[in-house]
RNA sequence: GCGCCUGUAGCUCAGUGGAUAGAGCGUCUGCCUCCGGAGCAGAAGGUCGGGGGUUCGAGUCCCUUCAGGCGCACCA
């Protein structure tokens, strides 16, 4: 039995109670779904409801009673074992084991889709996320958004919705002429410029462009410094694409800045608002009257020079994403762009979108690592790359996965991010691989899962332990906790849920045995466990999955 | 000054109005003669920053106050 089908039943039982008058309630006071969940203390049964509490006001009478009503009810309902009221009036359900061990079967079939939902079937989404400049590697904050973002990517996906993951290259603008001129003093051996890039990854950089292009340190500067400046971009992007790729971080699309200026698409923008009525010329200057849509002042689209602001590059590139067929606009952006909030959503506004439906802007908090900031001027940046190579892919993307976006991350750097046992990743990979070694031995004992027959092997009445009850309830979570990651943007449920159901299966493992000792024979119970050890592996496989981290079979 | 985010165990953090506030790390005590001890069982550790309010019920919602972070460009 699922929560949805408890859930169904309730309102059966409020419908009834309504039907044949011994609740007095509206008809439309009836909720269609009735919320379940699962109660902290074990001995408060399998599912517990509060909507006796809920609905007592309305139906004018004392919420207990309220519930024994319902409690009577329901407990006639097949699979129910046992109803209780307790405390102000909350009904605490406990269910058959046979009819939730069921659910390790339903789960074995159901395989990597278990989880899988349409709670979002109808949304189709554009994610922007990390969208770091060009201009040097990415470092640890990039990293947190990395992680983060190709999580809720597959989250998003995994509960419906059409997702799109996008990355917008800021290749445009007077901040590619300084990077240009750095790469090119280095180049040169001359004084970076004053505002210019300074790490030591500018040199390297140099040097490539060099090997490419020797000819650099005869040209005349204006044609060595495009030639720096484009050269440097190219190898910078691609590095930024390739360490991306080899931490599992995929993009659909790379929008280029640049475009919207060279196709006209910025102009065309700033008319298209216009046209909509919220664009004003003053002072030399043309703005968007962001102040029609709760933005604190106005903000120039194009400067008195004639220059576009990058501030219009953002209205084109947010047109852009309208044009292409995004109804649902998600910016995962750092919290060092949140004076931005307000103004995108004027865009959104000014274009005649439901800034409230069309765009979502995220902000996620910076990560420091032991209290010292990481900016790309500074001198302590911790990059990518070197991350993973420090401690690996895995342990990095689960754990800055596991925590919510707007949390700022204070990482005890050595401590929290050494590839040790300290680090829950492990802890719920080990679960994993232990499914896998159960597994392994199982076949070594010949315990099968199916009779000679092709029956299945499969006794669900036999899952009666409480660590049984506990480690199947928590599987029956499963799907709700990705719907519920994906509704909320927040990657880290799935993560915490993970750790939890690993927890009930090293308890489970610890109490109850998959294998039969040696000097005993293969029952029922043993075949029917390993159904159940089944279950777990197939879902934090499919967990650690919508994570981006491996399932390992062996550690 | 204005705005956004955050204050929960010694540390890092969970907890979208429910019952006795949780996990990991750290500290202490047990458990390998049998499926992986990267595990399990138990102990200690809390004015949920402070103060008001809303209601059957508040860590969660509202107001206020204190503290920390970030942001307030014709920069990108």
């Amino acid at each position: 039995m699922t929560p949805d089908e408890l859930s169904r039943a309730l309102s059966a039982a409020l419908t009834s109670a309504v039907a044949d008058g011994s609740l007095d309630l509206p008809a439309d006071a009836v909720p269609a779904s009735v919320h379940v969940e699962r109660p902290r203390q074990r001995e408060h049964g399998d599912w517990a409801t509060n909507v006796a509490l809920q609905l007592a006001k309305k139906a004018g009478v004392a919420p207990r009673a309220l519930a024994e009503e319902l409690a009577s009810r329901l407990g006639a309902t097949p699979g129910v074992k046992a109803v209780d009221v307790a405390g102000p009036g909350f009904l605490n359900i406990t269910l058959d084991a046979a009819a939730a061990g069921e659910l390790a079967r339903t789960i074995v079939e159901t395989g990597a889709v278990y989880g899988r939902t349409d709670a979002l079937a109808d949304q189709t989404i554009n994610l922007e996320y990390i969208s770091a400049n060009p201009t040097g590697p990415l470092h640890i904050g990039h990293t947190r958004w990395a992680a983060l973002g190709d999580a809720m990517v597959r989250i998003l996906r995994a509960a419906g919705a059409d997702v799109t993951a996008e990355y917008y290259v800021n290749d445009a603008g007077a901040q590619m002429d300084r990077f240009g001129g750095s790469v090119l003093a280095r180049i040169r051996g001359t004084e970076v410029p004053e505002g210019g890039y300074r790490g030591e990854y500018v040199a390297e950089l140099g040097a490539k462009v060099l090997a490419e292009h020797p000819e650099i340190v005869d040209l005349p500067d204006d044609d060595a410094l495009a030639l720096a400046r484009e050269s440097g971009y190219r190898v910078q992007l691609a590095e930024i694409r390739e360490v991306l790729e080899s931490f599992g971080v995929h993009f659909d699309v790379w929008f280029s800045e640049r475009s919207l200026h060279e196709s006209g698409a910025v102009e065309q923008a700033v008319e298209r608002l216009r046209e909509q009525g919220h664009v004003d010329d003053r002072e030399g200057a043309v703005w968007l009257r962001t102040t029609d849509f709760s933005d604190d002042k106005d903000r120039v689209l194009i400067r008195a020079n004639g220059e576009p602001t990058y501030f219009a590059a953002d209205a084109a590139y947010y047109l852009s994403k309208k044009d292409r067929g995004f109804p649902g606009k998600i910016y995962l952006l750092g919290a060092d762009h949140h004076g931005y909030i307000n103004r995108l959503k004027a865009i959104s506004a000014a274009a005649g979108d439901d800034p409230e439906r069309n765009i979502e802007i995220l902000i996620g908090q910076l990560v420091s690592v032991e209290g010292a900031k990481l900016s790309k001027r500074a001198g302590n940046i911790v990059e990518l790359r070197d991350l993973v190579e420090w401690i690996g892919a895995d342990a990095v993307r689960y754990s800055l996965a596991r925590y919510p976006a707007d949390t700022p991350l204070e990482l005890a750097g050595e401590e929290m991010l050494k590839q040790s046992n300290d680090n829950p990743v492990f802890y719920v990979q080990y679960a994993h691989s232990r499914t896998c070694a159960v597994d392994r031995n199982a076949a070594e004992r010949q315990v099968r899962r199916h009779h000679d027959d092709g029956a299945d092997a499969f006794d669900p009445a036999l899952l009666d332990h409480p660590t049984e009850a506990a480690l199947i309830g928590r599987l029956t979570e499963f799907p709700r906790i990705v719907a519920q990651a994906a509704e909320l943007r927040e990657p880290h449920r799935v993560a915490r849920y993970l750790e939890a159901l690993a927890a009930d299966y090293h308890k489970w493992y610890g109490e109850c045995r998959v294998l039969p000792y040696p000097d005993e024979p293969v029952e029922a119970v043993h075949r029917t466990r390993l159904w159940l050890n089944d279950a777990v592996r197939q879902v934090l496989a499919n967990g650690l999955d919508l994570l981006g981290v491996s399932a390992p079979e062996r550690m």
